[in-house]
DNA sequence: GCCTAACTACCTATAGGTAGGTAGATTCGA
DNA sequence: TCGAATCTACCTACCTATAGGTAGTTAGGC
Protein backbone atom coordinates (compact mmCIF):
# COMPACT_ATOMS: atom_id res chain seq x y z
CA UNK A 1 0.00 0.00 0.00
CA UNK A 2 2.68 2.49 1.09
CA UNK A 3 4.31 1.61 -2.72
CA UNK A 4 1.14 2.03 -4.59
CA UNK A 5 0.38 5.25 -2.90
CA UNK A 6 3.97 6.71 -3.34
CA UNK A 7 3.29 5.81 -7.02
CA UNK A 8 -0.31 7.53 -7.31
CA UNK A 9 1.21 10.82 -5.53
CA UNK A 10 3.74 11.02 -8.34
CA UNK A 11 2.49 9.50 -11.39
CA UNK A 12 -1.23 9.31 -10.76
CA UNK A 13 -3.81 6.81 -10.93
CA UNK A 14 -3.89 6.10 -14.51
CA UNK A 15 0.21 6.00 -14.54
CA UNK A 16 0.23 3.64 -11.56
CA UNK A 17 -0.26 -0.31 -12.83
CA UNK A 18 -0.21 -3.68 -10.67
CA UNK A 19 3.18 -4.20 -12.22
CA UNK A 20 5.17 -0.94 -11.32
CA UNK A 21 3.93 -2.46 -7.67
CA UNK A 22 4.81 -5.47 -7.88
CA UNK A 23 8.13 -4.47 -9.47
CA UNK A 24 8.86 -2.19 -6.69
CA UNK A 25 7.94 -4.81 -3.66
CA UNK A 26 9.35 -7.90 -5.63
CA UNK A 27 5.69 -10.01 -5.46
CA UNK A 28 4.14 -10.98 -8.59
CA UNK A 29 1.10 -9.15 -9.96
CA UNK A 30 -1.24 -12.24 -8.96
CA UNK A 31 -0.23 -11.75 -5.56
CA UNK A 32 -1.08 -8.18 -5.20
CA UNK A 33 -4.67 -9.56 -6.33
CA UNK A 34 -4.49 -11.71 -4.05
CA UNK A 35 -4.73 -8.44 -1.63
CA UNK A 36 -6.85 -6.26 -3.35
CA UNK A 37 -9.54 -8.04 -6.06
CA UNK A 38 -9.52 -4.76 -8.44
CA UNK A 39 -7.23 -1.57 -8.76
CA UNK A 40 -10.66 0.02 -7.29
CA UNK A 41 -10.28 -1.91 -4.28
CA UNK A 42 -6.18 -0.84 -3.76
CA UNK A 43 -7.42 2.69 -4.46
CA UNK A 44 -10.52 2.79 -2.42
CA UNK A 45 -8.41 1.06 1.00
CA UNK A 46 -5.33 3.74 0.03
CA UNK A 47 -8.08 6.53 0.32
CA UNK A 48 -10.02 5.59 3.72
CA UNK A 49 -6.22 4.89 5.24
CA UNK A 50 -5.49 7.81 3.65
CA UNK A 51 -8.15 9.85 5.71
CA UNK A 52 -7.95 8.20 9.02
CA UNK A 53 -4.28 9.70 8.93
CA UNK A 54 -5.18 12.78 7.47
CA UNK A 55 -7.86 12.95 10.21
CA UNK A 56 -5.53 11.65 12.80
CA UNK A 57 -3.04 14.36 12.21
CA UNK A 58 -5.53 17.36 11.54
CA UNK A 59 -7.13 16.51 15.28
CA UNK A 60 -3.80 16.69 16.81
CA UNK A 61 -3.80 20.63 15.12
CA UNK A 62 -6.86 21.24 16.22
CA UNK A 63 -6.04 19.89 20.22
CA UNK A 64 -2.96 21.74 20.39
CA UNK A 65 -3.33 24.71 22.59
CA UNK A 66 -1.50 27.76 20.10
CA UNK A 67 -3.67 30.47 18.07
CA UNK A 68 -5.42 29.60 15.23
CA UNK A 69 -3.20 31.35 13.47
CA UNK A 70 -0.19 28.41 14.38
CA UNK A 71 -2.73 25.79 13.93
CA UNK A 72 -3.21 27.12 10.30
CA UNK A 73 1.01 27.22 9.81
CA UNK A 74 0.95 23.77 11.47
CA UNK A 75 -1.85 22.49 8.84
CA UNK A 76 0.30 24.34 5.65
CA UNK A 77 3.42 22.45 6.92
CA UNK A 78 1.72 19.01 6.26
CA UNK A 79 1.48 20.02 2.34
CA UNK A 80 4.59 21.51 2.15
CA UNK A 81 6.63 17.94 3.85
CA UNK A 82 4.77 16.07 1.28
CA UNK A 83 6.56 18.26 -1.46
CA UNK A 84 9.57 18.37 0.82
CA UNK A 85 9.76 14.26 1.41
CA UNK A 86 12.06 11.80 -0.93
CA UNK A 87 12.30 13.63 -4.60
CA UNK A 88 10.18 16.26 -4.20
CA UNK A 89 7.81 14.75 -6.62
CA UNK A 90 5.14 13.61 -4.26
CA UNK A 91 1.65 15.58 -4.63
CA UNK A 92 -1.46 14.88 -1.94
CA UNK A 93 -2.74 11.37 -2.49
CA UNK A 94 -6.31 12.81 -2.72
CA UNK A 95 -5.26 16.22 -4.66
CA UNK A 96 -3.81 13.69 -7.19
CA UNK A 97 -7.42 11.88 -6.90
CA UNK A 98 -9.40 14.76 -7.27
CA UNK A 99 -7.62 15.66 -10.51
CA UNK A 100 -8.59 12.25 -12.44
CA UNK A 101 -11.88 11.90 -10.28
CA UNK A 102 -13.93 11.25 -13.28
CA UNK A 103 -11.44 8.17 -14.02
CA UNK A 104 -11.85 6.65 -10.78
CA UNK A 105 -15.11 4.58 -9.78
CA UNK A 106 -17.78 5.75 -7.60
CA UNK A 107 -16.47 4.55 -4.36
CA UNK A 108 -13.50 6.20 -4.58
CA UNK A 109 -14.44 9.41 -6.19
CA UNK A 110 -16.80 9.91 -2.91
CA UNK A 111 -14.04 9.31 -0.92
CA UNK A 112 -12.27 12.07 -2.56
CA UNK A 113 -15.18 14.10 -2.22
CA UNK A 114 -14.97 13.25 1.35
CA UNK A 115 -11.31 14.18 1.98
CA UNK A 116 -12.20 17.29 0.56
CA UNK A 117 -14.85 17.88 3.24
CA UNK A 118 -13.18 16.84 6.26
CA UNK A 119 -10.61 19.44 5.50
CA UNK A 120 -13.18 21.94 4.80
CA UNK A 121 -14.96 21.10 8.13
CA UNK A 122 -11.61 21.10 9.63
CA UNK A 123 -9.95 24.64 8.59
CA UNK A 124 -13.75 26.01 9.14
CA UNK A 125 -13.20 25.35 12.77
CA UNK A 126 -9.49 26.79 13.01
CA UNK A 127 -11.02 29.73 11.29
CA UNK A 128 -13.47 30.51 13.50
CA UNK A 129 -11.26 30.04 16.49
CA UNK A 130 -9.09 32.55 14.98
CA UNK A 131 -11.43 35.07 14.68
CA UNK A 132 -12.45 34.39 18.43
CA UNK A 133 -8.69 34.44 19.45
CA UNK A 134 -8.41 37.36 17.45
CA UNK A 135 -4.89 35.63 15.71
CA UNK A 136 -6.77 35.56 12.24
CA UNK A 137 -9.22 38.38 10.30
CA UNK A 138 -11.91 36.62 8.79
CA UNK A 139 -14.33 38.30 6.10
CA UNK A 140 -17.29 36.77 4.43
CA UNK A 141 -18.42 33.59 4.77
CA UNK A 142 -15.91 31.05 7.70
CA UNK A 143 -16.35 28.06 5.33
CA UNK A 144 -15.79 29.69 1.99
CA UNK A 145 -12.81 31.47 3.32
CA UNK A 146 -12.06 27.69 4.54
CA UNK A 147 -12.95 26.19 0.78
CA UNK A 148 -10.28 28.65 -0.69
CA UNK A 149 -7.50 27.86 2.15
CA UNK A 150 -7.82 24.07 0.80
CA UNK A 151 -7.85 24.94 -2.85
CA UNK A 152 -4.98 26.99 -2.56
CA UNK A 153 -3.23 24.37 -0.71
CA UNK A 154 -4.16 21.51 -2.75
CA UNK A 155 -3.17 23.74 -5.70
CA UNK A 156 -0.33 25.17 -4.06
CA UNK A 157 1.38 21.86 -4.16
CA UNK A 158 0.45 21.81 -8.13
CA UNK A 159 1.57 24.24 -9.20
CA UNK A 160 5.05 23.93 -7.46
CA UNK A 161 5.70 20.63 -8.55
CA UNK A 162 5.37 21.76 -12.12
CA UNK A 163 6.88 25.32 -11.87
CA UNK A 164 9.10 26.60 -8.69
CA UNK A 165 9.39 23.43 -6.22
CA UNK A 166 9.17 23.29 -2.71
CA UNK A 167 10.15 27.41 -2.05
CA UNK A 168 6.94 27.79 -4.30
CA UNK A 169 5.00 26.16 -2.32
CA UNK A 170 6.05 27.65 0.88
CA UNK A 171 6.40 31.20 0.05
CA UNK A 172 1.77 30.65 -1.42
CA UNK A 173 1.43 29.37 2.16
CA UNK A 174 3.37 32.08 4.09
CA UNK A 175 1.31 34.54 2.07
CA UNK A 176 -1.73 32.88 2.59
CA UNK A 177 -1.65 32.97 6.34
CA UNK A 178 -0.36 36.91 6.27
CA UNK A 179 -3.50 37.28 3.75
CA UNK A 180 -5.25 35.77 6.52
CA UNK A 181 -3.57 37.39 9.50
CA UNK A 182 -5.13 40.81 11.43
CA UNK A 183 -2.73 42.95 11.20
CA UNK A 184 -0.85 43.64 14.74
CA UNK B 1 -6.76 18.30 -31.60
CA UNK B 2 -10.23 19.88 -29.80
CA UNK B 3 -11.45 16.01 -28.65
CA UNK B 4 -7.97 15.88 -27.61
CA UNK B 5 -8.11 18.32 -24.89
CA UNK B 6 -11.39 18.05 -23.78
CA UNK B 7 -10.68 14.27 -23.12
CA UNK B 8 -7.61 15.41 -21.10
CA UNK B 9 -9.16 18.05 -19.23
CA UNK B 10 -12.14 15.78 -17.98
CA UNK B 11 -9.47 12.61 -17.30
CA UNK B 12 -5.96 13.67 -17.92
CA UNK B 13 -3.25 12.51 -20.25
CA UNK B 14 -2.89 9.14 -19.18
CA UNK B 15 -6.59 8.82 -19.30
CA UNK B 16 -6.89 9.70 -22.67
CA UNK B 17 -5.58 7.43 -25.41
CA UNK B 18 -5.61 8.02 -29.55
CA UNK B 19 -8.80 5.40 -30.02
CA UNK B 20 -10.77 7.58 -27.19
CA UNK B 21 -9.82 10.38 -30.26
CA UNK B 22 -10.47 7.86 -32.91
CA UNK B 23 -13.67 7.02 -31.72
CA UNK B 24 -14.93 10.78 -31.20
CA UNK B 25 -13.48 12.25 -34.39
CA UNK B 26 -14.73 8.92 -36.81
CA UNK B 27 -11.27 8.84 -38.17
CA UNK B 28 -8.84 5.49 -37.67
CA UNK B 29 -5.97 5.43 -35.09
CA UNK B 30 -3.66 5.88 -37.46
CA UNK B 31 -4.62 8.74 -39.09
CA UNK B 32 -4.36 10.94 -36.11
CA UNK B 33 -0.94 9.10 -35.97
CA UNK B 34 -0.02 11.01 -39.47
CA UNK B 35 -0.55 14.52 -37.71
CA UNK B 36 0.94 13.35 -34.82
CA UNK B 37 4.19 11.02 -34.74
CA UNK B 38 2.99 10.65 -30.76
CA UNK B 39 1.39 11.33 -27.88
CA UNK B 40 4.18 13.35 -26.71
CA UNK B 41 3.88 15.75 -29.89
CA UNK B 42 -0.07 15.85 -29.78
CA UNK B 43 0.01 16.81 -26.26
CA UNK B 44 3.10 19.39 -26.76
CA UNK B 45 1.33 20.88 -30.04
CA UNK B 46 -2.16 20.75 -27.24
CA UNK B 47 -0.39 22.90 -24.91
CA UNK B 48 1.64 25.32 -27.24
CA UNK B 49 -1.78 26.15 -28.95
CA UNK B 50 -3.26 26.48 -25.15
CA UNK B 51 -0.71 29.11 -24.25
CA UNK B 52 -1.43 31.25 -27.39
CA UNK B 53 -4.92 30.94 -26.81
CA UNK B 54 -4.95 31.92 -22.66
CA UNK B 55 -1.84 34.08 -23.23
CA UNK B 56 -4.23 36.50 -25.70
CA UNK B 57 -7.31 36.39 -23.29
CA UNK B 58 -5.13 37.76 -20.95
CA UNK B 59 -3.50 40.41 -22.98
CA UNK B 60 -6.63 41.25 -23.17
CA UNK B 61 -7.61 41.51 -19.77
CA UNK B 62 -4.85 43.86 -19.19
CA UNK B 63 -5.22 46.08 -21.87
CA UNK B 64 -9.18 46.37 -20.83
CA UNK B 65 -9.71 50.00 -18.90
CA UNK B 66 -11.39 49.01 -15.73
CA UNK B 67 -9.42 48.96 -12.21
CA UNK B 68 -6.98 45.86 -11.52
CA UNK B 69 -9.71 44.62 -9.25
CA UNK B 70 -12.10 44.13 -12.18
CA UNK B 71 -8.61 42.29 -13.69
CA UNK B 72 -9.04 40.28 -11.45
CA UNK B 73 -12.45 39.40 -11.66
CA UNK B 74 -11.80 39.11 -15.27
CA UNK B 75 -9.61 35.95 -14.35
CA UNK B 76 -11.18 34.55 -12.35
CA UNK B 77 -14.07 33.91 -14.61
CA UNK B 78 -11.82 32.49 -16.72
CA UNK B 79 -11.57 29.60 -14.74
CA UNK B 80 -15.52 29.64 -13.88
CA UNK B 81 -15.96 29.28 -17.11
CA UNK B 82 -14.08 26.81 -17.82
CA UNK B 83 -15.80 24.29 -14.83
CA UNK B 84 -19.23 25.46 -16.29
CA UNK B 85 -18.65 23.97 -19.96
CA UNK B 86 -20.31 21.41 -20.47
CA UNK B 87 -20.86 18.58 -18.21
CA UNK B 88 -18.91 20.76 -15.42
CA UNK B 89 -16.38 18.31 -15.03
CA UNK B 90 -13.46 20.33 -17.37
CA UNK B 91 -10.36 21.52 -15.58
CA UNK B 92 -7.77 23.47 -16.63
CA UNK B 93 -5.20 22.08 -19.72
CA UNK B 94 -2.51 22.82 -18.03
CA UNK B 95 -3.31 22.42 -14.52
CA UNK B 96 -4.14 19.21 -15.63
CA UNK B 97 -1.02 18.01 -16.74
CA UNK B 98 0.73 19.25 -14.27
CA UNK B 99 -0.51 16.83 -11.91
CA UNK B 100 0.78 14.14 -14.33
CA UNK B 101 3.63 16.04 -14.79
CA UNK B 102 6.38 13.26 -13.87
CA UNK B 103 4.74 10.71 -16.42
CA UNK B 104 5.31 13.59 -19.43
CA UNK B 105 7.94 13.94 -21.21
CA UNK B 106 10.56 16.93 -21.13
CA UNK B 107 9.26 19.01 -23.91
CA UNK B 108 5.60 19.30 -22.22
CA UNK B 109 6.64 19.63 -18.81
CA UNK B 110 8.73 22.68 -19.84
CA UNK B 111 5.76 24.39 -21.28
CA UNK B 112 3.39 23.43 -18.77
CA UNK B 113 6.02 25.43 -16.56
CA UNK B 114 5.87 28.09 -19.23
CA UNK B 115 2.39 28.11 -18.92
CA UNK B 116 2.37 28.82 -14.75
CA UNK B 117 5.44 31.23 -15.08
CA UNK B 118 2.72 33.25 -17.92
CA UNK B 119 -0.28 33.17 -15.42
CA UNK B 120 2.31 34.33 -12.56
CA UNK B 121 3.75 37.32 -14.87
CA UNK B 122 0.13 38.23 -15.52
CA UNK B 123 -0.95 38.15 -12.34
CA UNK B 124 2.27 40.18 -11.02
CA UNK B 125 1.52 43.19 -13.23
CA UNK B 126 -2.53 42.96 -12.46
CA UNK B 127 -1.97 42.99 -8.59
CA UNK B 128 0.89 45.38 -9.10
CA UNK B 129 -1.61 47.50 -10.62
CA UNK B 130 -3.78 47.13 -8.24
CA UNK B 131 -1.59 48.89 -5.87
CA UNK B 132 -1.12 51.57 -7.53
CA UNK B 133 -4.94 52.29 -8.42
CA UNK B 134 -5.97 51.73 -4.64
CA UNK B 135 -8.29 48.47 -5.60
CA UNK B 136 -6.01 45.73 -4.10
CA UNK B 137 -4.26 45.42 -0.82
CA UNK B 138 -0.97 43.45 -1.22
CA UNK B 139 1.25 42.75 1.46
CA UNK B 140 4.65 41.08 1.25
CA UNK B 141 6.22 39.96 -2.13
CA UNK B 142 4.04 40.75 -5.41
CA UNK B 143 5.16 37.58 -7.01
CA UNK B 144 4.60 35.35 -4.28
CA UNK B 145 1.06 36.63 -3.88
CA UNK B 146 0.85 36.01 -7.78
CA UNK B 147 1.94 32.60 -7.61
CA UNK B 148 -0.94 32.43 -4.73
CA UNK B 149 -3.80 33.51 -6.52
CA UNK B 150 -3.15 31.32 -9.00
CA UNK B 151 -2.53 28.33 -6.94
CA UNK B 152 -5.94 28.92 -5.68
CA UNK B 153 -7.93 29.07 -8.81
CA UNK B 154 -5.95 25.79 -10.58
CA UNK B 155 -6.57 24.02 -6.71
CA UNK B 156 -9.92 25.49 -6.96
CA UNK B 157 -11.04 24.10 -9.97
CA UNK B 158 -9.59 20.41 -8.43
CA UNK B 159 -11.33 20.66 -5.02
CA UNK B 160 -14.63 22.17 -6.63
CA UNK B 161 -14.78 18.73 -9.23
CA UNK B 162 -14.51 16.34 -6.74
CA UNK B 163 -16.53 18.37 -4.62
CA UNK B 164 -18.94 21.11 -4.57
CA UNK B 165 -19.20 21.95 -8.11
CA UNK B 166 -19.21 25.18 -10.27
CA UNK B 167 -20.66 27.06 -6.67
CA UNK B 168 -17.78 25.70 -4.88
CA UNK B 169 -15.48 27.56 -7.20
CA UNK B 170 -17.78 30.69 -7.40
CA UNK B 171 -17.56 31.06 -3.66
CA UNK B 172 -13.68 30.62 -3.73
CA UNK B 173 -12.79 33.06 -6.13
CA UNK B 174 -15.32 35.64 -4.45
CA UNK B 175 -13.41 35.23 -0.79
CA UNK B 176 -10.14 35.06 -2.32
CA UNK B 177 -10.74 38.04 -4.18
CA UNK B 178 -12.40 40.00 -1.06
CA UNK B 179 -9.25 39.10 0.64
CA UNK B 180 -7.12 40.91 -1.58
CA UNK B 181 -9.36 43.66 -1.98
CA UNK B 182 -8.50 46.81 0.39
CA UNK B 183 -11.31 47.68 2.33
CA UNK B 184 -13.36 50.80 1.28
C1' DG C 1 -5.35 -30.57 7.95
C1' DC C 2 -6.36 -26.16 6.72
C1' DC C 3 -5.50 -21.28 5.87
C1' DT C 4 -2.63 -17.74 4.06
C1' DA C 5 0.38 -15.81 1.05
C1' DA C 6 2.77 -16.53 -2.26
C1' DC C 7 3.55 -18.71 -7.01
C1' DT C 8 3.31 -20.04 -12.43
C1' DA C 9 0.89 -19.58 -16.34
C1' DC C 10 -2.34 -17.74 -18.71
C1' DC C 11 -6.42 -14.66 -20.70
C1' DT C 12 -8.47 -10.66 -23.10
C1' DA C 13 -8.40 -5.86 -24.05
C1' DT C 14 -6.04 -1.97 -25.05
C1' DA C 15 -2.07 0.92 -25.37
C1' DG C 16 1.17 3.44 -28.62
C1' DG C 17 3.03 2.83 -32.88
C1' DT C 18 4.34 1.04 -37.81
C1' DA C 19 4.14 -0.67 -42.73
C1' DG C 20 2.32 -0.22 -46.80
C1' DG C 21 -1.34 1.16 -49.68
C1' DT C 22 -5.05 4.20 -52.09
C1' DA C 23 -7.97 8.01 -53.82
C1' DG C 24 -8.01 12.55 -54.95
C1' DA C 25 -6.00 17.09 -55.44
C1' DT C 26 -1.79 19.86 -56.84
C1' DT C 27 2.32 20.92 -59.19
C1' DC C 28 5.53 20.67 -62.85
C1' DG C 29 7.90 19.92 -67.08
C1' DA C 30 7.82 18.62 -72.11
C1' DT D 1 -2.02 21.68 -72.01
C1' DC D 2 -1.71 17.13 -70.84
C1' DG D 3 0.25 13.56 -68.50
C1' DA D 4 3.53 12.20 -64.86
C1' DA D 5 5.13 12.83 -60.38
C1' DT D 6 4.18 14.26 -55.91
C1' DC D 7 1.65 15.37 -51.90
C1' DT D 8 -2.07 14.83 -48.53
C1' DA D 9 -5.24 12.67 -45.79
C1' DC D 10 -6.87 8.95 -45.05
C1' DC D 11 -7.16 3.66 -45.01
C1' DT D 12 -6.35 -1.71 -43.59
C1' DA D 13 -3.71 -4.69 -41.22
C1' DC D 14 -0.58 -5.51 -38.22
C1' DC D 15 3.17 -5.36 -34.20
C1' DT D 16 4.83 -5.41 -29.41
C1' DA D 17 4.14 -4.15 -24.78
C1' DT D 18 1.33 -3.67 -21.13
C1' DA D 19 -2.98 -3.26 -18.79
C1' DG D 20 -6.23 -5.52 -15.34
C1' DG D 21 -7.54 -9.83 -14.06
C1' DT D 22 -8.14 -15.23 -13.43
C1' DA D 23 -7.30 -20.35 -12.54
C1' DG D 24 -5.07 -23.48 -10.37
C1' DT D 25 -0.91 -24.77 -7.54
C1' DT D 26 2.41 -24.91 -3.69
C1' DA D 27 5.08 -23.95 0.63
C1' DG D 28 4.85 -23.11 5.27
C1' DG D 29 2.83 -21.79 9.87
C1' DC D 30 -1.16 -22.46 13.36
Amino acid sequence: MDVAQDLIQRRGVNGMSFQDISDAVKIRKASIHHHFASKQDLVEALVARYRVEFESLLSGILASRTKARKKLQRYGSLFESTLQAGKQDKSCLCGMLAAEVFSLGDGPARSVKGFMQDNVVFLTKVLKEGKADGSLAIRGSVEDVASMVLAALEGGLLVARADGGPEQLSAIIRNLISLLTVKP
